[in-house]
DNA sequence: CTATATTTGTGCGTATGTATG
DNA sequence: ACATACATACGCACAAATATA
């Protein structure tokens, strides 16, 4: 899954699952995201590098994100 | 405002920049200091570089850091 | 209304690795 | 060898907003 000794940074894994799971369906368009927390124990990972890869998702559009709410997925534009 | 070419260190400039901000009056005793963060954005360079040029300050005197909390202009002495 | 727990937001402290001059 | 500077990644502490008992 993760692979610490990647070239690839930690935080960029971890966003790609997260970004596959949605691709998948298995995360669907209102659902919540696990929380930073959720994430940092699935992954083995400091909440900062959860963190990280939740904005990259953010950035790409994938997800949005609530203040003490949490991060759920975008609705997909109708088009 | 900052030279890359410069034989200066950055967070040299950097720290100048921020202490020329103090001595004009613009950033006054008690005000909070931009976080690293900010610096980081502001002047262009690493987190670390903005950290040292905080550093840079704090051993002037001209600022004093609190854990979690931030950085703040110090209140000069009666003097 | 109060209190607690959860979740995101922010800020500093530290360590490691890489690259450059 | 050394200093500078970048990026990544760990951690701690606290604030703000929300949800629930």
């Amino acid at each position: 899954m993760i692979d610490p000794l990647s070239p690839t940074p930690l935080y960029l894994q971890v966003a790609d699952l997260l970004a596959a799971r949605i691709e998948r369906g298995e995360l669907r368009p209102g659902n919540p995201l696990p929380s930073e927390s959720q994430i940092q124990g699935q992954y083995d990972v400091a909440r900062g590098t959860a963190r990280r890869a939740v904005a990259v998702l953010r950035e790409r559009g994938l997800v949005v994100t609530l203040h003490a709410r949490g991060t759920f997925v975008a609705e997909r534009p109708t088009t």
